[in-house]
DNA sequence: TTGCTTAATGCAATTTGGTTGCAAATATAC
DNA sequence: GTATATTTGCAACCAAATTGCATTAAGCAA
């Protein structure tokens, strides 16, 4: 998975270093949401909350990472497993084990909707429970 | 339109103040979407940010208000003008005029997709530009 | 391998948006 | 009008995000 990680590093032009490996790894190896909060817990005595924020950030940037906005408002990020002709960011996300997954485009008749409105962003997070989450918690809470 | 908030506050049981009315009247005469900093501008003088804060949060609390994040994570706030069967809050909002629409649910077609994930909240938020503005800004910017 | 140069990091401070405790002011019911 | 419960303003606080700057480390070239 470092060697994953290491190739798109490499791939995007920026440098190796062990903030950004770890940081990458997390994601590489978890099909999670993560905010800044989660990652310095993760590293709290390795890296500073600066460079884990930056390290985001640039992947970000460089799109290998994806931000979006949990319900109140804190950015969370996962891995970039949208297809490059998705017209937005649609995502389900467990409130239970923090899982995302990846939702197709929404359907153009869907869009029609908008009418002349141009649309240049879209951002649609359902939050709920997943199948694996509903099995594990039968009836409790 | 002072009239129609007196009302509204009124059905939802609650005390008429100078601080509601104010802050309910600037949603009734307007479209668009408004932050709490709007808010503090518009009244800067008038009320301060707490109280606007908590009538902002006590209007969502009743319903009369929407409240949802931009793609910066800050809540924006908007007249509630979706159908009670509302599956969701849905919105577009121009980036350039601030007005924003509610979008009708989702497909349910399209929320099949989740499979037996289970739905409990979504937020659907398309930014861009209004067809009004499209036609002010005919090709500059 | 060794330096050189530039970019990344840690740390501390700051900003922004949101939120709260409490005493003073106000709205409503009597 | 007065009593009571609510709302408000103010100041303080909190959380998350972000930045300036001196130090350190990565990558490249000698
Ligand atoms: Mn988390
Ligand atoms: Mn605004
Ligand atoms: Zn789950
Ligand atoms: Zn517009």
């Amino acid at each position: 998975m470092i060697q994953e990680a290491t190739t798109l590093l490499k791939e995007n032009g920026l440098k190796i270093t062990q903030n950004r490996l770890d940081v990458l790894c997390v994601f590489l190896g978890s099909e999670k949401a993560f905010t800044l909060l989660d990652l310095e817990k993760i590293f709290s005595l390795k890296h500073d909350r600066s460079s884990l924020f930056r390290s985001l950030q640039t992947y970000y940037e460089k799109g290998i990472l994806e931000k979006f906005c949990n319900a109140t408002g804190t950015a969370i990020y996962t891995l970039n497993r949208h297809k490059p002709d998705c017209n937005g960011k649609s995502h389900f996300k467990c409130k239970d084990c923090e899982t995302v997954v990846s939702l197709p485009n929404l359907p153009t008749e869907y869009l029609q909707l908008l009418g002349n409105n141009k649309m240049e962003t879209m951002n649609l997070l359902i939050e709920g429970t997943c199948e694996n989450c509903q099995n594990k918690n039968p009836e409790t809470l």
